[in-house]
DNA sequence: GCGACAG
DNA sequence: ATCTTGTCGC
């Protein structure tokens, strides 16, 4: 798989963020996808001592959440960590694993945020609309936004908002355990990315595209 | 000036 | 992200 759309990743903190406001006015909000038979995780890890990384991709069977194809890369980091530019350090690798993938997915679970972000193109979004494939925020923590704490019964949820505007929703995936940020990504409806979210998470607190991808990456790194 | 700040 | 063991609780 390759992406639709390409672009410069050698670039400034400045051009970054107007790249990003630029590609931005390209997610789509609503659903927009048929039958949904794989759903790739991804996630990256860091090494300790080197600029070294490791991202992964694991494609797993949309009913019964079983890994079918899995790929991993290793990569050096050139962007800095920067608030609100995640994207630029992360993606780089992803892409590159993308390429080496044999079974298309429909959908793609991200290990960070959609458009709950400042500009309203996180991670998530920005690699759904260079893919112009479906894909789902979804942080352990938060980057902007405000929000009510969700009732204690999986499946609760209450709404992100940040300047007035939903920006996602606070989803809890099991009984009593802190919460997490899921958000639209690319190409579907926050109604359809927490109802994926959750049938995702039968039973931990992250989806297990990501656990799945997070358990790959750091056997592949070594950190131990 | 002082916090906040995806991974 | 990473640095890090045991420990409190169901």
């Amino acid at each position: 798989m390759e992406p639709i759309i390409q672009h410069q990743w050698n670039i400034s903190e400045i051009e970054a963020i107007h790249l990003q406001q630029m590609l931005a006015k390209k997610v789509i909000k609503e659903d927009q996808f048929a039958k949904i038979n794989y759903v790739a995780g991804v996630d990256v890890a860091y090494c300790k001592h080197s600029d070294n990384i490791v991202a992964a991709i694991v494609i797993l069977e949309a009913d019964s959440l079983q890994v079918v194809e899995s790929v991993t890369v290793r990569d050096t980091v050139d962007f800095p960590y920067v608030p609100g530019l995640f994207s630029f350090r992360e993606l780089p690798p992803i892409i590159k694993a993308f390429s080496q993938l044999k079974t298309p997915p429909q959908l793609i679970v991200c290990d960070g945020q959609g458009i709950a972000h400042p500009r309203r193109f996180g991670l998530a979004s920005h690699l759904g609309v260079l893919f112009d494939i479906p894909t789902i925020g979804c942080g352990k923590t938060r980057l902007v936004g405000e929000f009510q704490e969700p009732d204690l019964k999986r499946g609760s949820y209450s709404l992100l908002m940040d300047d007035g505007e939903v920006i996602g929703g606070v989803l809890r995936t099991q009984d009593n355990i802190k919460p997490i940020f899921v958000s639209i990504g690319h190409r579907i409806s926050l109604t359809s990315a927490c109802a994926w979210i959750l049938k995702l998470s039968p039973k931990f607190r992250l989806p297990e595209t990501t656990r799945q991808a997070d358990q790959l990456v750091n056997k592949v790194l070594c950190n131990k």
